[in-house]
DNA sequence: CGCAGGTAGTCAGTGTACTGATCACCTGGC
DNA sequence: GCCAGGTGATCAGTACACTGACTACCTGCG
C-alpha cells in the first residue's frame, strides 16, 4: 500500500541535506552552519552588497537571510551599515574576524566536500552535480519567468 | 576570492529541496507537508508501528517525528494509541479521513514528482534518483556502524 | 513640490530538524 | 521481587526557511 520514498526525489533531497549537515558538523565546523557560510561567502571580497542581494545569490529570503546576518553580526563576523545613498539598504562587510574565518572555513568544505562525494566515482560526482545543478535552475526560471519579456 | 557554490553538494540538496517544496504547495498540496505526507505513507496499511519505527523509516528524529504526528493527531488523520502490551510505545494508525488523504495525495505526489524531474531525460533521472541514494545510504551506515559486527 | 508605486528590512506566525535533558516504562540478572 | 541499564516519548533550546503584513524609504510622474 505504501509507497517507496527512495523513488522520490524531494525525499532524497532531505535525506541528502540531513547527511550534508552530519558531516557539515563532524568536519567543517559545529558553530557555524552551511547557510551561514554561504553569507560570509557571498560577502567576502565585496562591500557593495545589501541583505536582498546576498539572498538572491545564494537562494534564501528576505527574512532567513536577515535572520543569519544577525546572527553573524552578534558573532562579531561581519557588520550590518545603512548604505548613505539608499536608507533602505543594509551594506553586509566581513570584519577581520570574518574574514579569517571565512578562509580557515572555506578550507574545510572543499576537504568536506570530497569525503561527502567519496561514494561515488570522480566522473559520478561530476554527473550528480550537474544534474541537480539543471534541476534548480529549471525551477528557478520556473519561479521567476521575467527575463525572456 | 569567494567559493563558487554551485560545486558544493550541500547548497546545491537545499536548493534542490527548495525547488521541491515549491513545487509541492502548487501542485500537491499546501496543508499537508511532504514530511508529514511521509510520516501517513509510512503508517499506511499497518497497526504496529510506533514514532522511533516511522522515524526510522524516514529518516528523522525522536522529536520532529513527534511534532509532525502531533500535528497529524490534531488533524484527525490519524490516531495514536499507548501499547497496552508496552507502556512506553504510541503505536500510530490512519483514521479513516487519513487513510483518503493518503490516497489521494499519494497520486498527487507521484504527478508532481514526473514534473520535477521533467527537466532531464528519463535515464537522467534514474541515475539522478541511483546517484542520490547511494551517498545517502553511504551516510547511513557512517551513522549507525553496527550492522557488521 | 507632492504623491503613487515600488523596494529593503523587519516582525509575527508556522513548520521542519537537530541536540541534550528528563521521565516513564520495560527487561534481565540476581 | 527488586533494581540497573536500556528504550520510547516528551520538553527546552537553537537554527533554518517560508508567507504575509507592515514600516521606512526612494523614485518618477504630473
Amino acid at each position: 500500500m505504501p509507497a517507496d520514498l527512495s523513488t522520490h526525489p524531494g525525499h532524497l533531497a532531505r535525506r541528502l541535506q540531513q547527511a550534508h549537515t552530519l558531516l557539515w558538523n563532524a568536519l567543517v565546523s559545529a558553530e557555524t552552519t552551511s547557510p551561514q557560510f554561504a553569507v560570509l561567502n557571498a560577502v567576502a571580497g565585496r562591500d557593495d552588497l545589501d541583505q536582498r542581494m546576498v539572498g538572491d545569490l545564494i537562494g534564501l529570503d528576505r527574512s532567513t537571510t536577515a535572520e543569519i546576518v544577525s546572527r553573524l553580526s552578534d558573532r562579531g563576523l561581519l557588520v550590518r551599515v545603512r548604505d548613505p545613498r539608499d536608507g533602505r539598504r543594509n551594506l553586509l562587510r566581513l570584519t577581520d574576524d570574518g574574514a579569517v574565518l571565512h578562509r580557515q572555513t572555506a578550507r574545510r568544505v572543499s576537504r568536506m566536500n570530497k569525503v561527502f562525494l567519496a561514494p561515488l566515482e570522480p566522473g559520478e560526482q561530476q554527473v550528480l552535480l550537474d544534474l541537480m545543478r539543471r534541476i534548480v535552475t529549471a525551477a528557478d526560471s520556473f519561479r521567476a519567468p521575467d527575463e525572456v519579456g
